[in-house]
DNA sequence: TAAAACATCCAAAGCGCTTTGGGGTGATTC
DNA sequence: GAATCACCCCAAAGCGCTTTGGATGTTTTA
């Protein structure tokens, strides 16, 4: 069924049954109401392609996702903001297509998307330093939005970002305000922004409190629970043990978690753990007490936001760039207690 | 820069440039490379819509990923999937485009996807026992693959599915042959049909050794840590505990070992756990040797399959249903030993 | 050497939709 | 009673591509 069979199933033109659907006034109530009813009984939908060639705009946005070659991991924290973002797309009638892409080809890629014209906008995924990405879509004028930000980009970009620097800051703050001070950093990989910034809290944390920040009880990988684990079991094997830990991932704390049980150790009293939760939904950091203390900041709720700003940036394209930074809440579970003594 | 501008440019007609580029034999080969390398310079790429359009394919792939209202969880298998089938996809030329439908407006929506013909093929995901959507699918006359398969339907379709049943029973005859009487099942949601399938290999393997299934024993959810936890808690403290859990998820595993160490119990010495274990990039499961027992197969090379098999099945409609059974392989890890005496 | 076959290329139609630029009809105004 | 104005509708162009059905010149065949 399309434009033309419903036009004729209808006795009247193309262009009347489109004006009727889509909402334009020059056009009778009764013939709209008569056309809508067509439609709904005979399952008209039009056709995207059609739709999108005569219009201009593809009513899609594209996710694009980096994977290194090395690195062959998807992020974890992808499904729930991806799940988030669907929900604002699905509300606004927009399609949502993911490609991933190695690293080395995405100015390629991004000047295909852009020629070939599949969507209206990108969501750019795991920002780097400096992230090269950010001058490409500006310089192809695609709307866009960066789910993060990237250090030492100076053009202006549109972002959603969480607050890691001050996330992590308080974090260690808290840790030392317990009597702890011997913290360390599992992070992730630190070209990545975002664990730049968790760093640089971290550290601000520590000498604002009158610490030395110490490198061997700093680890960056990426951010599984192996990682957690031996990472934690090394440090706590070394002489002068470190008896907290920060960490960047609830997976990687659930590692950590296993190397203190291994070693013997009791959680809370011997060592405490505090993560960066990103609320995935399926790891929910407890129920009524949470396991693990915690900096937490819904990654689904930034998908939709994320969404949110690009559409908006899309219906309007002589906006000015847009950004928002999350708070992270600071939420104490059953991880954490004074240091020994 | 379209194909009229890129002809003009030339002193080409279209339909020259058009053929040269998608390779057909009516052109001289000067010329075509000539195409070519104009092509290149210039950056062309033709529109997507447009060629669409005229070919009336879409050369896009649909995932349509179920969210029951009640549940709001992302199944975390999902993110490695598509990045399986996201690998076939690029080498094919295909786009991934997802939606996100809640269960009750499954129908509609394929119709809608079908109408609006974004995709020339869908990969069915989640699916339950009997599921509706098989046949509104092959009635659709709408390419399709389902990620596993669909207890009780019996029309023919094409899947992909993992031998749930002979991996569980195989899993429960192992714990057996260690002198486990007492085996917990922690399971998926069993309206999913890999739920099902696993309780069924289960209970096969506990009656073809003379056990007798315990109904206190067996709990099903969604497979959250949280759920691990609580589930295993609350089985070893009844009376008659169990002395070994299989899970149907790492990410339960790991919450069924951590009510095994709060309840004081050593893992592998009082208390064996076996997982399945879908080989998540981020959940490794150990390095050299590994954290759990488990019953392990790729959920990422399953989407390649997928993906692989939807492609195959529409470059020739004519082809028959497809299917494919993957066999996970038991490997030993940490987690399990002899029964405690 | 004329006819047939081949090699290259092109104009134009068509995919399904939106949108521009009218056109007819009845009611209103002067 | 003619002119004006809404109101409602339509024919046709155009979005960027593929593909059909020639057209033109060149080579081969009989």
């Amino acid at each position: 069924m399309n434009l033309k069979q419903l036009s004729q199933h209808l006795n009247l033109s193309q262009t009347t049954v489109s004006r009727a659907l889509n909402g334009y006034p020059e056009v009778n109530e009764a013939t709209r109401k008569r056309v809508l009813e067509a439609a709904q009984d005979l399952n008209y939908r039009p056709n995207t392609r059609a739709k999108g060639l005569a219009t201009g705009r593809a009513l899609a946005i594209g996710h694009v996702i980096p994977v290194s070659n090395q690195h062959e991991m998807v992020n974890p924290v992808f499904g729930d903001f991806i799940a988030g973002a669907g929900e604002s797309y699905a509300r606004a009638g927009y399609d949502m297509v993911l490609s991933l892409v190695a690293d080395q080809d995405m100015t390629r890629a991004y000047q295909d998307i852009r020629a070939r014209g599949t969507v209206d906008g990108i969501i750019v995924h795991g920002p780097v330093i400096d992230d090269a990405r950010i001058g490409v879509l500006n310089r192809l004028g695609l709307p866009f939005v960066v789910h993060g930000r990237s250090t030492d980009v100076d053009q202006p970009y549109s972002w959603i970002d969480v607050n890691n620097r001050g996330a992590f800051e308080r974090g260690t703050q808290f840790l030392i305000e317990l009597g702890h001070t011997r913290i360390a950093l599992l992070n992730g990989q630190e070209h990545m922004d975002f664990a730049h910034r968790r760093r640089n809290g971290y550290e601000t944390g520590l000498i604002g409190k009158g610490l030395t920040p110490d490198p061997r009880l700093m680890r960056s990988e990426e951010m599984t629970e192996v990682f957690g684990y031996r990472a934690a079991r090394d440090m706590l094997e070394q002489d002068d043990p470190p008896t907290a830990f920060i960490c960047s991932s609830i997976i990687t704390a659930l590692g950590a978690r296993r190397a203190v049980h291994d070693a013997g150790l009791i959680l809370a009293r011997d060592v405490s753990i505090i993560t960066f939760d990103d609320a995935l939904s399926y790891l929910e950091n407890g129920d009524d007490v949470p396991i693990f203390t915690a900096l937490r900041s819904s990654v689904r709720y930034a998908g939709r936001e994320a969404a949110d700003m690009l559409l908006s940036l899309i219906a309007d394209p002589g906006k000015a760039v847009q950004s928002r930074l999350l708070e992270a809440d600071l939420i104490i579970g059953r991880s954490t207690g004074p240091a020994p003594a």
